[in-house]
DNA sequence: AGCACGCCGACT
DNA sequence: GTCGGCGTGCTC
């Protein structure tokens, strides 16, 4: 009879705790909770986090193994990391194993050590300070190190050595053999040291940062409503200096990786810190020892992006969460959590403030200002000189455009380039045009999937739908009535690009959307182009709106948001204003006002109104209004069941199997829509499905999916299956 | 998930 | 015979 158990979360997509019996001969003072093991576990073995030591177990004895390997001697994540990483599993419904093995960087995740890399340090020894030259006469490279050396006169990493430009390695180690070098090991060091004075802040921003100043070491979630220009970053710089001053550590969490170095680099002029930066763009050694560095206390600040939301902290005293209403904080694979929520109930589990920076605040929080959960605060000016642009409507009705493009955007446009300055359009929508029509019958190319419209694109005469990544040759001739009459209708951002790269041939023009800007390098790449300077007009999709700012963009032109003033979807509304409010804030700056147009055929639609006239936090009100009367979410719960398969056959036999099981559940409110097909991965070749179910309260959300999910597990009729619950960011505890 | 087992039709 | 596609069940 063992004197304990450990139940451990195994890296499998299980939804339960696995019992163990402890190494033979080993005794409790060798486990923690928290702790990483290697567990035998089926043929094979896996990876699991000790949860808790028991002096009982439900099952029998004899089925259970003993742990093969103690990973850690003491534990990795703390009661307070296991704590919420149990609730996102339950309130998520997915897999504890693959929870906690998520919340691990890589390394740490496959078993590797966690230990902090100790960097090496080369300074002269005291018989190469008193080296003459002429024994280095014969090697230049090892004569350049050595004078290097004697002049820094301090041990100095290898981090110095690259500005030779030449492979200094092989060179060193030779004055190392030597006896020459010398190497010691130490902790990084962060080397920043000339600081920035802070900026002076206005009344507003002084009266947030005092606010939060007093609630340190309690839990309070802020909502910091602030216009592009308000001086956000200002607030995040003095509320993270006093974190600092107390002690304590910071997580700022970003939505995209090309924000972090900016950012990182304005901190790092400001803050004497240590700061470690943890997104997709490091190497796996790189985010594991930026994470171990944050939960053993070594590092003061942690930048990041969503998956930094999990990082274990020793001493926490801030969490910021900046652009709180970007859908990039969502995690849509697997896991599907919403770092923005989970970083909210971190704060709450650490007793520390978190601070939720937006210009446009997304319904479901301030849903959760109108609760009182979240405090609200607004930055309403712009700091410095800026001033506001001017936003304007352009009446398309009964005009005939010229290529889409109105005549007062056209001379806006001419008279900006005139003036060496930049010009952003605006059009929501990739591609050529969205429709391909035939003139004489009527017909419309169609995706065979869906039932979406294939999207032109003109480059490679291809028709790709959008929705779910179909992707066919142009025809020749309507496949209807054989006339070769077909012509594309609407626009896209390469239609735009072909307008104006004949309007103006001798002006640069860049595109950016998902098929200009394949990977990070290329948009970096845009953006150092177009910061340049001189006259340029810059075409693209919402990539435009978010994160860097072109300095010299003096106007914005939005050229087609008709469409997204009636899609069906209950969110598009909220979107289509978040978009217009944060493009036409890239317009102007201190010195030069901003100028938008926005193009519509609908001048008087409510949201545009509402929007040139109030502003977006107006909107946002009426449209949370609204939302109350209509019992639309946030104030209704829901989920959405995906399904995805090889074979479209796989997935409506499950999805027939699925509506029988829910049949006899469907009362006490719980509604379903769809299923409908659902945008597929690109390349993934794989059928996708997506079924909706909505619920009056959150409770009878969680308790209809605990029981149907397990009852879905063993409903794959094929292996091909996979299906995932998706719980919306809508609600929090 | 990942793996083994067991069923059945189709082949050298 | 036995190979392999496919469904089913199990993992402390």
């Amino acid at each position: 009879m063992p004197e304990f158990y450990l139940k451990i979360a195994i890296d499998a997509p299980l939804d339960l705790l696995f019992d163990y019996l402890p190494i033979k001969n080993s005794s409790v003072e060798e486990y923690a909770v928290g702790q990483r093991v290697i567990a035998p576990f089926g043929r094979s073995s896996r990876i699991g986090v000790v949860l808790d030591i028991t002096s009982h177990s439900q099952l029998d004895d004899k089925k259970l193994k003993p742990v093969k390997t103690l990973l850690d001697s003491s534990a990795v994540l703390s009661k307070l990391d296991i704590k919420l990483l149990r609730w996102a599993a339950d309130y998520y419904h997915h897999p504890i194993g693959e929870v906690f093995s998520q919340a691990l960087p890589k390394q740490l995740r496959k078993g590797g050590d966690a230990q902090i890399k100790l960097i090496k340090n080369y300074a002269l020894s005291a018989q190469g300070n008193s080296l003459q030259v002429d024994k280095l006469k014969r090697s230049p490279r090892q004569l350049a190190l050595w004078t290097f050396l004697l002049q820094q006169n301090k041990p100095i990493t290898s981090d110095a050595f690259p500005c030779f430009g030449w492979a200094w390695r092989a060179p060193l180690n030779s004055l190392i053999k030597k006896g020459w070098v010398v190497v010691s090991e130490c902790l990084e060091q962060n080397t920043h040291q000339t600081i920035e004075p802070s900026f002076s802040t206005n009344v507003a921003q002084q009266s947030f940062i005092q606010k939060v100043i007093r609630s340190a070491n309690t839990y309070q979630t802020y909502l910091l409503d602030g216009v592009t220009g308000s001086g956000k970053t200002e607030v995040y710089l003095q509320l993270i200096q006093h974190t600092l001053s107390l002690g304590q550590q910071a997580l700022i969490l970003l939505p995209e990786i090309t924000l972090t170095p900016q950012l990182a680099n304005r901190f790092r002029q400001r803050l004497v810190a240590h700061m470690v930066v943890f997104h997709s763009g490091l190497s796996d050694t790189q985010r594991t020892q930026a994470w171990l560095k944050m939960q053993n206390g070594d590092a003061d600040i942690m930048l990041g992006t969503r998956s930094a939301v999990f990082t274990s902290m020793k001493n926490p005293g801030l969490i910021i969460l900046d652009e709180e209403h970007d859908t990039s904080f969502k995690q849509q694979e697997g896991f599907r959590y919403s770092a923005r929520d989970v970083a909210v109930m971190r704060a709450r589990d650490y007793k520390v403030p978190i601070v939720l920076g937006t210009a446009t605040p997304s319904l479901e929080s301030l849903h959760n200002v109108n609760a009182s959960r979240f405090m609200y605060h607004a930055l309403p000016e712009r700091a410095g000189n800026a001033s506001a642009p001017s936003i304007k409507l352009i009446d398309c009705t009964n005009q005939t455009l010229d290529k889409h493009l109105s005549p007062p955007l056209l001379k806006a446009i001419g008279a900006c380039l005139e003036k060496q300055e930049q010009v952003i359009l605006f059009v929501n929508r990739r591609g050529f045009a969205p429709v391909l029509m035939c003139r004489s019958c009527g017909w419309v190319a169609q995706c065979s999937r869906c039932d979406a419209r294939m999207v032109l694109h003109q480059k490679n005469q291809r028709l790709k739908c959008h929705h779910c990544g179909c992707e066919g040759a142009k025809p020749l001739a309507c496949p209807d009535c054989q006339q070769t009459e077909l012509f594309p209708l609407g626009l896209g951002t390469q239609r735009i690009e072909d307008v104006l790269s004949k309007a103006y041939p001798n002006t640069p023009l860049t595109r950016i959307d998902r098929d200009s800007t394949q990977n990070k390098d290329a948009m970096q790449a845009v953006i150092d182009k177009v910061s340049e300077g001189g006259a340029q007009i810059l075409i693209g999709t919402q990539m435009l709106a978010k994160g860097h700012h072109f300095p010299n963009v003096t106007l914005v032109g939005i050229v087609d948001i008709d469409a997204g003033l009636f899609s069906c979807d209950f969110r598009a509304s909220e979107r289509t204003a978040q978009l217009i409010t944060q493009v036409a804030g890239r317009a102007g700056r201190e010195e030069k006002p901003g100028h938008v147009l926005i193009q519509t055929h609908q001048p008087n639609h409510p949201l545009l109104q509402t929007l040139i006239n109030d502003g977006y936090a107006q909107f946002a009100r009426d449209a949370l209004t609204e939302r109350e009367h209509a019992q639309l979410p946030p104030f209704h719960y829901q989920a959405l069941l995906r399904v995805n398969a090889i074979k479209e056959s796989y997935v409506n036999r499950f999805l027939a199997d699925v509506g029988r099981l829910i049949e006899p559940m469907e009362k006490n409110g719980i509604e379903l829509f769809g299923p409908v097909p659902a945008p597929m991965l690109k390349r993934s070749g794989r059928f996708r499905y997506q079924l909706l179910i909505q619920t009056a309260d959150r409770k009878t959300r969680y308790q209809f999916l605990k029981r149907l999910l397990p009852q879905l597990n063993p409903l794959k009729s094929s292996r091909f299956v996979r299906w995932s619950i998706d719980i919306d960011p809508v609600d929090l505890y």
